[in-house]
DNA sequence: CTATTTATGTCAGCCATGTTGACATATTTT
DNA sequence: AAAATATGTCAACATGGCTGACATAAATAG
């Protein structure tokens, strides 16, 4: 089957990004493994430690799964004490979510080498690599999703 | 828990992967539905496409998986006439995997929309990006891929 | 104030896709 | 002839998605 020169360069740039993904989540799947824990644990300790005190619907939003899949691992977490449940002051039906100390802890053992491994491709690529980037990371986005991400990534760096 | 601007950084880095691959996997994902095919089918049609008369141990190499899990979905690949396999001619004891006709069309299907993400997200990030951006994502390979994964994916842009 | 809507939880069961372990066959290599 | 290799297959199990149905408490609307 024969490929254009651009087509070649794009499915590249696919491959690059499958395994890209598939390198970068390989050192929390080791720790987690640890715990007994897997990437679903993984992702609600990372989003709740990142907005403390979201809410479980907001939770669902950013996970994009159902309550009962979210039930399943957040019940989990709440038991062995990485997460705990505070309910709302203004409007009593909501659990708001915090991390523990000991999920606190856990968070940073999983976020350290992901930090170290990004820290290092980004510096491997040189100085004005990091925006460009992050450019086309965010441009591969949906478009519906954009601005909820932009708003959820840049939380805390005003 | 106080951050320093560097990680702050780094964190979103960490996030804008997790949603752009999230994205990333969403054409696909609805393509797939309609011929009641998973990721796990997405995989080998890709890399069966890519590596014509692959054997199966490269494949399972590639993919990561146990030779089990592959079995399953190979084997509905070949039922359903996506895939085929031939007697490898050096050694009798390959399966060298090709895609059929079927197995073309359903790769193009497939493939294109991820082309046509990846092409609008380096164009928007101007002329300059995709070469920092291949940069970053090779380097965010663990080390012992890097030469698996660059001779995989230059395959045909001699 | 009552009725409805909302936020959350929970039970039960199904499906896709990963795993381990054991064993079988054909073929190649020693 | 024996051992190693490439592949296939059976069985059982785990994780983490899903749907559907129903329950409760609290907020909101009429």
């Amino acid at each position: 089957m024969p490929q254009t020169d651009t087509e070649t360069r794009l499915t590249e740039a696919i491959e690059l990004l499958f395994f890209g993904y598939r390198d970068f989540i390989s050192d929390p799947d080791a720790i987690l493994s640890a715990y007994e824990f897997g990437r679903a644990h993984h992702r609600v300790v990372h989003f709740v430690g990142r907005n403390p005190g979201i809410t479980v619907a907001e939770l669902l939003d950013i996970l994009r799964i159902t309550k009962q899949s979210l039930a399943r691992v957040l019940r989990q977490l709440i038991e062995r004490g990485f997460v705990e449940q505070k309910t709302g002051e203004k409007d009593r039906r909501q659990r708001r979510l915090y991390l523990t100390r000991e999920g606190a802890d856990l968070l940073h053992r999983l976020v350290a080498p992901q930090r170290e491994r990004v820290r290092k491709a980004l510096s491997a690529a040189g100085a004005g690599s990091e925006d460009a980037w992050r450019t086309v990371m965010f441009a591969l986005l949906n478009e519906e999703n954009r601005a909820e991400v932009e708003h959820l990534i840049t939380k805390d760096s005003k």
